[in-house]
DNA sequence: CCCCAGGTTAACC
DNA sequence: GGTTAACCTGGG
């Protein structure tokens, strides 16, 4: 991957296992809309357009090359070898496949705030609902983004500071949210009295899964979202339906809470990663679960 | 009408 | 300490 300057943005050549379908529509992020090779994404107040100029050459903008190097870079976790996961998974043939098969598939390191109201919406819920929860949260309480010439109105993703004044019953009621609404004001509230987000990433694993639990709304497959897709943890290992079928179909392990937290192991250092293709491969062919060696 | 969706919580044993 | 319903809401 090489990167440079050009007229407002920043275009990045050779960009090797990148996928924009896989990465903004695997279930990590809410907030990137798009198809094929033109994506608009809503990012740290900011509204940036990603779009392909052919092969493996992608144009950012606007982004600065100050920007790219302090901010877009490791948003994108450029700096991470996914090559790697295979080689580290080569005793497991049907792990690699799957690994294969997913090529391009990248985990964003988002914001840690934005990550943890999401992933509470995202509790017992589907994609397409979240996102659709998510946008009308950004718009009945995040602050307005000037779009030069677009003509979509966008909005930052609210602060914790205006989620925290907001009312639960209104939440549900604009946002469609239901019982979480409470969770959300709760968890923002918490974060305005001085939780320790910006933490997490140095802590270690054990004890930030801990701490963020004691966020309302915040349980175990939650938390372990938050570190894994906003805290550079990425050894943390959600365990949700789909990830529950894989492990138990898949790879035979007992249907019990401990069991299948523990198979992370088997994934090694950055089982993160692995679990997040394995949740989206089978999500996608769900008839691949009937046949592991298909 | 019932069931499910990238779960969490409170109430039980 | 593990297990069990209830829970907003929209779509199949």
């Amino acid at each position: 991957m090489r990167w440079r300057e050009s007229e407002g943005g920043v275009i990045i050549e050779n960009w090797t296992e990148f996928d924009a379908k896989l990465t903004f529509e695997c279930g990590q992020a809410f907030r990137w809309e798009g198809e094929g090779d033109r994506w608009v994404g809503t990012v740290q107040n900011r509204l940036v357009k990603l779009e392909r100029i052919e092969g493996k050459t992608w144009f950012l903008h606007p982004c600065s090359a100050g920007e790219f190097e302090g901010y877009w870079r490791r948003y994108f976790d450029m700096d991470m070898d996914y090559a790697n996961l295979i080689e580290q998974m080569k005793d497991d043939l049907v792990t690699c496949q799957v690994i294969r098969r997913m090529q391009g598939l990248r985990v964003l390191r988002q914001e840690r705030f934005e990550t943890l109201i999401t992933f509470i919406i995202s509790a017992n819920n589907h994609f397409n609902r979240i996102k659709k929860i998510t946008a009308s949260l950004c718009r009945e309480y995040g602050t307005p983004i000037p779009d030069s010439g677009g003509i979509v109105a966008a909005y930052a993703f609210p602060t914790s500071t205006q989620l925290a004044q907001a009312s639960p019953d209104a939440i549900r009621e604009k946002c469609g949210a239901g019982y979480r609404s409470a969770y959300i004001v709760g968890a923002a509230r918490m974060v305005e009295e001085g939780f320790p987000l910006a933490q997490l990433d140095e802590l270690p694993y054990d004890e930030a899964l801990k701490l963020l639990q004691q966020l309302p709304g915040v349980g175990v497959k939650v938390a372990n979202c938050i570190l894994l897709f906003a805290c550079g943890h990425r050894g943390a290992f959600p365990v949700d339906t789909w990830i529950k079928k894989v492990l138990t179909q898949v790879y035979g392990v007992p249907d019990r809470p401990k069991d299948l937290q523990r198979a992370a192991a088997r994934f090694g250092p950055e089982a993160g990663y692995i679990q997040q293709m394995l949740f989206c491969y089978y999500r996608m062919h769900p008839e691949a679960l009937e046949n592991p060696n298909s």
